[in-house]
RNA sequence: UGGGGUGUCGCCAAGUGGUAAGGCACCGGAUUUUGAUUCCGGCAUUCCCAGGUUCGAAUCCUGGCACCCCAG
């Protein structure tokens, strides 16, 4: 890690571990930082509001123990905008988007980075787990070195102008070292407990918060031959491979195995289930993808043999993108992954390196 | 009301004299910057009810009650 010339660079910080340790990290590195809380969600319950105040108070701490100045920033209004009211659409659709996938898109790569520039930042910082990689002429977003704790499935959609602008700092660390570093700094969340949830949001019990934009539209749960199984309280809430919440009980002469969701009949309001974690309506060899974005700027050649991920914390999965045309793609893979969701993202790979994604339209069997 | 059958946790379901398996559902926790999945833990002092036999019963006996099927 060499030293280049001292930049400006501001750090978005949680008040979690990693966006800490990011900071100490360039300071170290002899760089001018500053410190950013954003706030983008209005609190809609008092313990959230606890927490959030929490968190600013862990930033400053951290902030003052490194003797760096924290600023604060208000997104709320691009965030409803740009990432929530999206997030609702396609769950009013039936579908199971990736808010967090978007989050970073439209706010910590954007407004975020907005900000920071007219705050005369050369650089923004992350506590993100991956890496970018600067090399012929272009740059390169690779899987962090903790492949444990990657996170450039939610990054994938960055493109050249944001990665010129960004540092992850501990693309490099493995998250006990991270804490480690915490640790021997002294730092209030040294110990604090992974944040988990959607981002600014929150942990939440799901059905409960989605409830609250979505209403209620009850109907029937019916298994793939039709049998009238059970109701449901709005397709909504529900996504596919999904076991828990169906409150479907032990059959006459039935097998014991689990219920899983594999379908939605948006028409008729029915929820299709099927029974065993591993019936074969849970699987799709092949997926169509929209919004594909690449970090080159542009889509590579096909058909390009590759690897792909799904879902977050997925193992790479070997795939071929047949076809790119006008931002859809096609894309097979070599064995049927288990309840591929439209709404979700599909991260590609070669390697460590994220070449891109897009959003899950369809899938085929 | 003539014959047959069944009544064990919300649902399926073992257990037929020795002191209530298991699965599903549900709840809690772990994992996790989406939603899911997965993993771990909890979950009937009680077996339709009332008597009786027995050292001891969900299991045997008697009487009720309920439901189902076939006959009428």
């Amino acid at each position: 890690m060499s030293v280049k010339e001292r930049q400006r660079v501001i750090v978005g910080m949680s008040g979690g571990v990693d966006s800490s340790v990011a900071a100490c990290l360039l300071l170290r590195q002899g760089h001018e930082v500053h410190g950013l809380f954003m706030k983008n969600w209005e609190g809609d319950d008092t313990d959230r509001q606890c927490a959030a105040a929490e968190d600013f108070q862990d930033a400053k701490e951290v902030c003052a123990r490194l003797d760096t100045p924290l600023h604060a920033a208000n997104f709320s209004g691009e965030y409803w905008e740009r990432v929530f009211s999206y997030f609702l659409e396609e769950y009013r659709a039936g579908r199971t988007p990736n808010p967090d996938v978007l989050c970073n898109k439209e706010i910590k790569f954007k407004s975020f980075l907005d900000h920071a520039l007219q705050l005369g930042a050369d650089r923004i910082a992350t506590g993100h787990y991956a890496r970018v990689l600067q090399r012929d002429g272009g740059f390169h977003l690779l899987k962090a070195r903790d492949l444990n704790k990657d996170q450039s499935y939610f990054l994938h959609t960055l493109g050249q102008a944001q990665l010129a602008r960004t540092l992850f700092p501990l693309g490099e660390l493995t998250k006990p070292e991270v804490r480690a570093i915490a640790a021997r700094h002294g730092f209030v969340n040294a110990a604090k407990k992974d944040s988990t949830g959607i981002c600014f949001i929150g942990e939440r019990n799901f059905k409960n918060f989605l409830a609250r934009y979505l209403p209620a539209q009850p109907g029937e749960i019916r298994g793939v031959e039709g049998a009238l199984l059970g109701r449901h309280d709005g397709l909504m809430y529900y996504t596919l491979g999904q076991r828990q919440g169906l409150g479907i009980g032990g059959r006459r002469g039935g097998s014991a195995e689990a219920w899983y969701v594999v379908g939605k009949d948006m028409v008729h309001n029915v929820l299709m289930v099927a029974q065993g974690h591993d019936h074969p309506q849970l699987f799709s060899q092949a997926l169509t993808a929209s919004d594909l974005s690449w970090v080159a700027g542009v889509a590579p050649q096909t058909p390009l043999s590759c690897m792909a991920k799904t879902r977050y914390r997925q193992s790479d999965q070997s795939c071929t993108i047949t076809e790119i045309k006008d931002g859809v793609g096609q894309v097979t893979f070599e064995e049927p992954q288990w309840a591929v969701t439209p709404g979700q993202s599909v991260v590609f790979y070669q390697g460590a390196e994220c070449l891109g994604g897009g959003v899950i339209e369809r899938t085929r069997q």
